[in-house]
RNA sequence: GCGAUCGUAGCUCAGUUGGUUAGAGCGCCGGUUUGUGGUACCGGAGGUCGGGGGUUCGAGACCCCUCGAUCGCCCCA
């Protein structure tokens, strides 16, 4: 590489071959799924007024306070490359007036981005898949929501992924859920990490989930969300545990499992892996899949009527990593040309088959065919049509199909494929015989 | 933002205690061989050693800075 060749962005990748092919395949899996659910397809900016994530998601987060890409444009508007989803779609909900078509189910895909120091499972600029409810203040909402994720989860293979599942209550539950934390870990405020110390201020349900192990001592006895649960809140989880398990989800009781974001109330949950399988080995520390919950509050905080809603995102690059390899995808067919002069004639026929729906490549020089052949075979191509000189004069040339290990009937189907696509461009002789004893055409003449 | 490890041809790596024109395998290109053929052989292109500075008669190898990668912390998907 030349010194003086632009280097890639720090925490940016380029997807390529099998990771690609992964990627799309937890695209498409996605879309088919979104589609059973008949969530709506939405296309969002990938970038708002910085105001709509410093309002929604708060402050003091580290996502607001140190991880935006925020910048002033030629106008003099501070602008943000979007850290998540769901603000935005909440920004669009209320200016485009979606409240007509609430409860609105929408789902959509693509790039974030975030300032954070890179790491497996971890970039700069990552993706998501997203599916959000809107106005739906209903338990069955969450049900339906998670319903989705696990089988979404399942349809693409991924095993050994549980549903982390707990309730923050509503505004007054988690309050004072939050000021009694708060009140706890004060009082042995000088044994917590220094991480926690200055949780305390910022985050305090956050020291819950904390590894250091001076913190560990303390959480065993913190105070727990269910004694501050209002009887409102306790029926509403109680109705989303036994809609998941209606549903045939499953699901774990996670006490300390919290968002980092302001805004959730209520569900809160996260599908990690479970631990000593390889799921878990293959993500590292970044452990969490697919993460959510429910945000009543997030449309009042940017100036909207109180809207109830639920969603989730999930890392598209964490659930590649997952779905092992798909393998790259190849041709199934390659028309090879026996000398130079014949690769015209193999770009005919080459045309001739994708006309006909056939998926087929040919090289875009004449190579020595042996040399070619290799190539072919070891990228996986299990099917060549060479194409020879004619047998007679007059002819165009000759088309043989060379197969390896290949069944008889997939053989033949192929070949009765081959067969039908040049009969529509050219005239064939030697066609008389079935295909599986006849796997070469004399081209003739074009039609 | 903090810590650890690492950075040599397209890829995976080797380069003795610093010393002549930096190597291998694979891949790539050309030729021969073979001619339902993933064979074998011959030849070739391609690195100045992430970048910058320093120590030294002399550095890919030592020191400093910097950029990047990887793995943790933190945060999160």
């Amino acid at each position: 590489m030349s010194k003086n060749t632009p280097k890639a962005i720090r925490g940016t990748q380029d997807i390529f071959g099998a990771d690609a092919e992964a990627f799309a395949f937890v695209v498409e899996t996605f879309e088919r799924v979104r589609k059973l659910y008949r969530f709506r397809r939405v296309e969002m900016p990938v970038f708002e007024k910085t105001e709509v994530f410093s309002r929604a998601i708060g402050e003091t987060t580290d996502v607001v306070s140190k991880e935006m890409y925020s910048f002033e444009d030629r106008g003099g508007d501070s602008l943000t490359l979007r850290p998540e989803f769901t603000a935005g779609i909440a920004r669009a909900y209320l200016t485009n007036g979606w409240q007509q078509h609430a409860p609105l189910k929408v789902g959509t895909h693509g790039p974030l981005f975030r300032y954070e120091r890179p790491q497996k499972g971890r970039y700069r600029q990552f993706h998501q898949i997203d599916a959000e409810i809107i106005g739906a203040a209903e338990p069955q909402a969450d049900v339906e929501l998670l319903a989705m994720a696990d089988q979404l989860l399942k349809e693409l293979g991924i095993e050994g992924v549980t549903l982390h599942l707990n309730t923050l209550g509503d505004a007054d539950s988690r309050e004072n859920w939050r000021a009694a934390l708060v009140a706890y870990f004060s009082a042995v405020k000088g044994d917590l990490s220094q991480d926690s110390q200055d949780r305390l201020e910022k985050n305090p349900l956050r020291i819950l989930d904390s590894k250091d192990p001076r913190d560990k001592a303390f959480l065993p006895d913190a105070p727990k969300i269910d004694d501050f649960l209002t009887d409102g809140a306790v029926s509403f989880f109680e109705s989303v545990t036994g809609g998941l398990d209606a549903a045939g989800v499953k699901w774990q009781r996670a006490e300390s499992l919290v968002r980092g974001l302001d805004y959730y109330r209520h569900t809160a949950f996260e599908f990690i892996p479970d631990e000593g399988t390889a799921a878990a080995d293959a993500l590292g520390a970044q452990s969490t899949v697919l993460g959510g919950g429910r945000y009543d509050g997030l449309m009042e905080s940017l100036g909207g009527a109180p809207t109830p809603a639920v969603g989730w995102a999930a890392g598209i690059e964490r659930l590649a990593m997952l779905v092992g390899k798909t393998g790259d995808s190849e041709s199934r067919l390659a028309v090879l040309p026996k000398r130079e002069e014949l690769l015209p004639l193999a770009h005919e026929v080459l045309a001739a088959l994708r006309l006909d729906g056939l998926q087929a490549e040919a090289p875009f020089r004449f190579q020595n065919p042996s040399k070619a052949f290799q190539k072919l075979k070891k990228r996986g191509i299990p099917y060549v049509l060479d194409i020879d000189p004619p047998d007679f004069e007059g002819e165009l040339g000759h088309a043989r199909l060379i197969y390896g290990e290949a069944s008889y009937e997939e053989i033949t189907e192929l070949a009765v494929q081959i067969e039908d696509a040049l009969e529509r461009q050219f005239t064939l002789k030697f066609m008389g015989g079935k295909p599986h004893n006849s796997t070469g055409w004399g081209i003739s003449s074009r039609k």
